[in-house]
RNA sequence: GGCGCCGUACCCAAGUGGUAAGGGAGCAGUCUGCAAAACUGCGAUGCAGCGGUUCGAACCCGCUCGGCGCCUCCA
């Protein structure tokens, strides 16, 4: 039984849709008028392994995920550089879809743009203006908040708190402080769509409210995004739908917390970011294994505290990891014909339901990899003791589906330990420095054929030679580990 | 000024009333020609501090200290 934190309450609750076995979910995306950071990929994720663990129980669950493709920051972006909007949101969509790509976060069921929309919003937009709950001055049109008395249920705020806080210029053609655009009017060389307003475009709160209702009905289960949408984003959006439509909006409200750099958020303002695709550049890691070391440390914490961002913090990742594959790698060795030991299917059941209860758990995925370690720990012990062949496909098997679940463990092959100097140590923006530069490695072949070489002085008894060998490889990022059989393994 | 979050071992991190999961790093041992990996053992008498409630508190209440976020675009 799921149960998830619920903003909206501020408990958590059991997790019961509208409609049995069907889940409908919307989660807020980006704005794209730039490369996503590592906090745009925590909250992808954090959606992305909840989306997967509906799934796992058995939900058929409608996924929609919006890209914000008209906007101020857009439209400046398109006039610093010189290209249309259009180009613009055109190259991080594409981005988008690479980064989160590469961090294995699946696509959504519907990926909605805004400017596909204009009909829904204008029309949404009249449905207030004709319930007396917005007003149109000078080709603009406003949502006045005092119409709407729940305004703030979402945030937890007053409307006077807010006022007293107001650090913002007002526009006196406002009715009230904190009425909010939904309908802009457009200044000239502005993408611009014709409206019983004059032209304009929509303001930010009105397309998610019209792309949810468009795709997901005007109730749906679940609406997500980071913890900083909360005011006034989805206080808004609440306030729109609900006044629009007399009904509820979404019924679970989930967000993600921040990822922090030194203990603070990351921001552009203070220049602490970390771009998604810097990281992977900069890796000394291949692609995928960059992309499952980033996912394993994304989910170490619990999705709604906040998570600090590091090199260490990456390499600890990684080496919890390196046991993983380690186990995976001598898991596809053969081993005897005898018939799966009883505390193997034993190891395996306490493992799944160890999981399967942490994931219900408002999505406790540290501990969900806690008994995964569990299960690692098992492996190990029975592998010492001369697990069978079938055993091992059986264990392998667990770790690649319960790791389906966060994205994990699908890998076949995992070649780690690629040598790191103490001194590129330090993330400071610009670090990452590879060692092992790709054009320097050796091939499976080249090693094979080192390693022969190396079994060959072992037989004769030259140590010296086969320590010189295993030193060669050693600078070179390769590890030697010698079997009792007398022959060898080696990973990178 | 208002609203809210956080503070658990060297590091990361679970735990929301019943006596501190897990991982990483470290140290010791087993194994090994030597390693590596794996396994075994060690590691917070205490959960920022001080009071209070309780048979019992990291968990509830109060105060203090420290850090952060939102109230303006923001995952």
């Amino acid at each position: 039984m799921l149960t998830l934190f619920n903003t909206l309450t501020g408990r958590q609750e059991v997790f019961e849709p509208i409609e049995p076995n069907k889940v409908r979910m919307y989660v807020c995306g980006v704005t794209v008028y730039d490369y996503c950071h590592i906090g745009h990929a925590r909250s992808a994720l954090v959606f992305d392994v909840l989306r997967r663990h509906l799934e796992s129980c058995g939900y058929a669950v409608t996924f929609v995920k919006n890209f914000t493709d008209v906007d101020d920051k857009i439209i400046k972006r398109a006039n610093e550089q010189g290209v249309s909007c259009d180009a613009v949101t055109a190259k991080y969509i594409q981005a988008y879809h690479e980064d989160m790509g590469r961090l294995g976060i699946r696509a959504a069921t519907e990926e909605p743009k805004a400017t596909e929309h204009i009909v829904d919003i204008i029309q949404l937009t009249e449905r207030l203006v004709a319930k007396g709950l917005a007003y149109c001055v000078d080709g603009d049109v406003y949502f006045e908040v005092p119409k709407y008395p729940e305004y703030g249920r979402l945030s937890k705020r007053r409307l006077e708190d807010l006022q007293a806080g107001a650090r913002v210029d007002v526009d006196e053609r406002k009715r009230h402080p904190m009425d909010f655009a939904l309908w802009k009017s457009s200044k000239p060389g502005e993408p611009a769509w014709e409206s019983p307003w004059g032209p304009g475009r929509p303001g930010w709160h009105i397309e998610c409210s019209a792309m949810s209702i468009r795709h997901l009905g005007e109730t749906f289960d679940i609406h997500g995004g980071g913890m900083d949408l909360i005011f006034p984003h989805h206080e808004n959006e609440i306030a729109q739908s609900c006044g629009a439509t007399g009904k509820d909006f979404a019924r679970y409200w989930v967000h993600n917390g921040f990822v922090q750099v030194n203990q603070e958020k990351m921001s552009k303002s203070l220049g602490n970011f970390f771009t998604i695709r810097e990281i992977f550049e900069k890796s000394e890691w291949p692609g995928e294994i960059m992309g499952e070391i980033l996912r394993y440390f994304l989910l170490s914490t619990h999705y709604h505290g906040p998570l600090d961002f590091s090199d260490q913090a990456l390499k600890e990742a990684k080496n919890a990891l390196n046991g993983f594959y380690d186990l995976f790698g001598r898991l596809a060795e053969p081993g005897g014909d005898a018939t799966p030991d009883q505390s193997l299917s034993q190891g395996i059941d306490r493992c799944r339901t160890a999981f399967k209860a942490a994931m219900d758990d408002d999505l406790n995925t540290p501990v969900a990899i806690a008994s995964l370690q569990g299960l690692r720990s098992d492996a190990n012990k029975l592998l010492g003791e001369g697990l069978s062949s079938e055993g091992r496909r059986q264990v392998r098997e667990a770790f690649r589906s319960l790791g389906h679940n966060l994205g994990l463990f699908q890998l076949e092959r995992w070649d780690f330990n690629v040598r790191v100097e103490p001194a590129s140590a330090h993330l400071t923006l610009t670090t990452f420095s590879p060692t092992t530069r790709m054009e320097e490695r050796l091939t499976d072949l080249q090693i094979e054929n080192k390693l022969a070489e190396r079994i060959e002085a072992k037989k004769r008894k030259d140590f010296k030679r086969a320590d010189a060998i295993r030193e060669e490889l050693r600078t070179l990022g390769i590890t030697i580990e010698d079997k009792p059989d007398g022959t060898s393994r080696w990973k990178r």
